[in-house]
DNA sequence: ATAAATTTGTGCGTATGTATC
DNA sequence: GGATACATACGCACAAATTTA
């Protein structure tokens, strides 16, 4: 037998979705109800104050109760799924294929798509976690921000995971969380990059590394470990290493001194193909020839690839794909209440597209 | 003189916010509380049924009363406010510029940002406005879906405008309501068009134009407008139009009919950028030379335009600027209590951009 | 325009049920 | 099993806002 207090809620709800009163029509009163559901005014006042919680209806002193307006769709939203959508970027760079890849996925499977991004920023992740958790969301896609570091918001990531709330990581994983997570195998991507340069001959090599994200700390060890595998020991004017604060600052003019040097690098792998743009605007400008006398392989392919003179080499992988692959994922989770092993998590094979950036090494030594 | 019930949540909010009391912490029993306060159960239950509801505390019956785990960020998330973005699309075409103006700006002053998008169908439209209108939202920045109609979600339009919640649209505006809009001037676009063509010593013009949404609508009356001014009086078949859902299956058909043509005309204006794609790859697969044979002008100066051959010569204007402005006056309502009128809408200008697939008229009447 | 009636809001007391420790 | 603590339920009195006569 149900308590007396929640039949008078459901009636009333059904009241309200069968509209049987209308949006801001005034119900029975309290002392009608307890007639009609025979039980006491507490009875129905703890009946309708809940309903007030739950926004079904309001009260207005000295006048009545009424049906909210939304009231009627309630029972519906509690169908409607919210996925989550939380990365650095949004509308930059490759950000806009990943998300294609999710958005159009998840619009197939009527789910609801709330996007944020914390522009690699962790107080930035951390305002935006809270206010998911605030909201209520049935899935959570996030890219780590900063995920070189130990994660700062590693409680709130927690806090989703013991309410049960699917969630899986894209670019970078957490080895603190057992979550899925699909990511590029960046390790393979740096090994891949510093194997082209080598075989064309290439022996002063340098690469540059984002050093807050452990995408690019991959990328710098897969570089590291295929030139030693070849006998070119990295020397530390090899690695230019940087935070994502520096790119609009101080990274420009490290790169402009290190093309500077006597001994500069006949080639050079840059972080992403952002870096790679940067790093042929200012050979441009140093009248270093691309790729006669400076070779440069970018990474993730992005649109820039093509859009720079000359084209750019680059090392490619699946970006619309892993955001499809995200979001049919959680879908997945939701459906099947959260259950989820080792083999949900994807990890991407990079590979080499060559264009015109790179060419043997002719430097006279 | 607060109620004594005020007083008991305030005493107990205070506890959770100042960490009196941490998250999953046990706060005093009911009769401890019932002393602590000097009132009775009834005043005590009706306090904390209150703070649970706000999800300050939660109860477990037999146990006790403990902090919730957000308890601590819910003062601060009154401050953070969220703006919600609902557009036809998100990582499509130029939607990643306009939403990287509003993303910068809204990251700059520290807003959140809810993306989500209709794909211009009008049930999804509806979907998310109510799931909108579920969550706390500051303020909403909208595109119209299916613009040359009269929206069947104005409830929920007026909802928003009842509740006093900031309001913006972009790209088209609705007549019934009185909202401000930050739209292109399409009217003056489509002139331009039209006019750039005719200059270039065209006669038989073409346009395509989707009529679903106003701004189409607007191109097309623009256009119509500027070829009556030149005595070119438009026949029907130089007009082809579609509705968004044909892009992928019937339009294709209609704009090779079109082509083949005896008759075919010497120059075509598309509604957008990438309808000039669509008729360029027809164009070619008829061996159609452009321009020589065929001038094509686009719409929206997208990086499409500088993807084609050959080069789209399209009507420009300020899309990552129109999002900047759009979140800047959003936040602007948000700031001033909504007040708003005639003279903050903007209408843009268009800017004809010429470029290689339109060139004078050469063919043999 | 005012007073009375109506309706919701606050507050106290009591009894009994049920889950936890 | 017993004590504790929250949950449900009834009743009463008065306050405050609104509606109606």
């Amino acid at each position: 037998m149900k308590h007396k207090y929640e039949e008078v809620e459901e009636s009333i709800i059904n009241w309200a979705v069968t509209a049987k009163f209308k949006p801001h029509e005034k119900i029975p009163t309290e002392s009608e109800l307890m007639k009609m559901f025979n039980v006491s005014r507490h009875t129905i006042r703890k009946a309708i104050g809940d309903l007030v919680s739950m926004e079904y209806v309001y009260r207005i002193q000295g006048s009545g109760i009424y049906i909210s307006d939304l009231a009627e769709d309630k029972e519906n939203l509690k169908n409607t799924k919210n996925v989550a959508v939380l990365t650095t970027h949004i509308s930059n760079y490759i950000f806009p294929s990943i998300i294609k890849g999710m958005e159009d996925t998840l619009y197939l499977e009527s789910y609801s798509l709330l996007l944020s991004s914390t522009n690699n920023n962790v107080m930035f992740e951390n305002s935006n976690l809270k206010n998911l958790l605030a909201h209520k969301i049935d899935g959570l896609i996030l890219e780590p921000t900063k995920s070189a570091y130990p994660s700062q918001n590693i409680g709130y990531l927690n806090n989703i995971i013991s309410r049960n709330i699917p969630f899986v990581t894209i670019n970078a994983s957490y080895s603190e969380l057992n979550v899925p997570s699909l990511r590029v195998d960046d390790f393979k991507g740096g090994k891949l990059a510093a194997n082209h340069l080598i075989s064309l001959g290439h022996t002063r090599l340098m690469g540059i590394f984002k050093v807050d994200d452990s995408q690019g700390i991959n990328r710098m060890n897969g570089f590291i470990s295929e030139c030693q595998s070849n006998n070119i020991p990295p020397s530390p004017w090899q690695i230019l290493t940087y935070l994502s604060e520096e790119i609009g600052s101080s990274l420009p003019s490290k790169i402009e001194n290190a093309l500077k040097t006597k001994k500069r690098p006949t080639a050079i792998f840059c972080y992403n193909d952002e870096i790679a743009y940067i790093t042929l605007t200012i050979a441009n400008n140093l009248n270093i020839k691309i790729p006669e006398e400076l070779s440069i392989i970018g990474f993730d392919d992005s649109h820039l690839a093509v859009m720079m003179q000359p084209n750019l080499t680059s090392i490619s992988h699946p970006k619309e794909q892993m955001g499809k692959d995200a979001a049919n994922l959680i879908i997945k989770l939701i459906n099947n209440n959260n259950s989820f092993d080792a083999g949900d998590s994807i990890l991407y094979e990079p590979k080499l597209i060559v264009r015109e950036s790179t060419c043997k090494n002719i430097a006279k030594h």
